[in-house]
DNA sequence: TTGCAAGCTCAAGTCAGGTTTAGATCAAGC
DNA sequence: GCTTGATCTAAACCTGACTTGAGCTTGCAA
């Protein structure tokens, strides 16, 4: 551990490619924690540039940063997260991405036949059903309920 | 054609499963129009059951309103979509989805790796080093720069 | 004719994920 | 000691896709 651990905000910034502002914001949401300079300036850990590097690479894989905060809630405060915790989170990550690929695929079958047929009724399209489903949901963005990647895998999942 | 060709705002939303205010809101946004009865109220083409039914079908494929309107714009106004246009329109999207496919595929591999060596490294990790591309993009929230579907199909498209 | 559900408009609120701005303070080099 | 650049806080603003609310009008059935 040299003097230089420490790190400041900008420096943090710069290492992972996030904004300034953008680091203020996790720390706000929790994400990360920092310490304080004698004149109040926060002071981060080397170990939060991977912190920092894993919300980036969760946030690819579509979890919200309140996902992100549950998972990173998981590790032990302010350690960076070793070869096990990482491949227990990854192994969780590839599960999600299988399932988001499979529903890609379920809706590119449903979208071929709807190419055949050229109908976009509502009675017989699969595609235009599963819209249905998810309306039915109940008041409240839809975007918001998860239905931008979400929504595919679960109501493909449910069997439509 | 019936007297019943027009239809209220609430049986379009009856019929559609999408709420009476989001009916209004795309109305606002240009993508389905309405006539108005005596008093005012809006009286919809039994064609727009068809029209809203894209809307929700191209949501789920993780287009915007605003391309969804383009889509719409380039059909002929206030007449049901065909089997021609439907299936112009819906080769475009599977288009799209099969680009959503294989970028997924290539983060899948990805991960993989990572689940192998556990590095989470700056220097190393191909997932990370996506995000950081995405994070010098600039100012915006990335958020909105498409980034939750359409950053993976372009990064992985450019050649990570 | 009355009663009430359904419709109208316009403005404001919501949510995620941040950015921008303003005005003040800190840290470091010369 | 001074200047300059980095950082601080708090609040406002942004986008997309809607919802909610207030206050008022239509339309249809009994």
């Amino acid at each position: 551990m040299h003097r230089t651990d420490l790190i400041a905000i900008g420096e943090l910034a710069a290492r992972t490619g996030v904004a300034v502002s953008a680091i203020r914001f996790y720390e706000a949401k929790g994400l990360i924690e920092a310490l304080r300079s004698g004149g109040g300036q926060r002071r981060f850990l080397r170990a939060d540039i991977r912190r920092v590097s894993f919300i980036l690479i969760a946030q690819q894989l579509g979890l919200s940063l309140e996902e992100i905060a549950a998972e990173l809630a998981r590790l032990p405060a302010q350690r960076t997260p070793n070869a096990a915790d990482w491949t227990r989170i990854s192994t969780d990550l590839r599960a999600r991405i299988d399932a988001r690929i499979f529903a890609l695929e379920r809706t590119r079958e449903l979208l071929d036949q709807c190419i055949g047929c050229g109908c976009l009724s509502l009675k017989k399209c699969g595609l235009y059903n599963r819209g249905d489903k998810a309306a039915q949901r109940g008041a409240g963005p839809r975007y918001l309920l998860g239905d931008r990647a979400g929504e595919i895998a679960e109501v493909a999942g449910s069997g439509g």
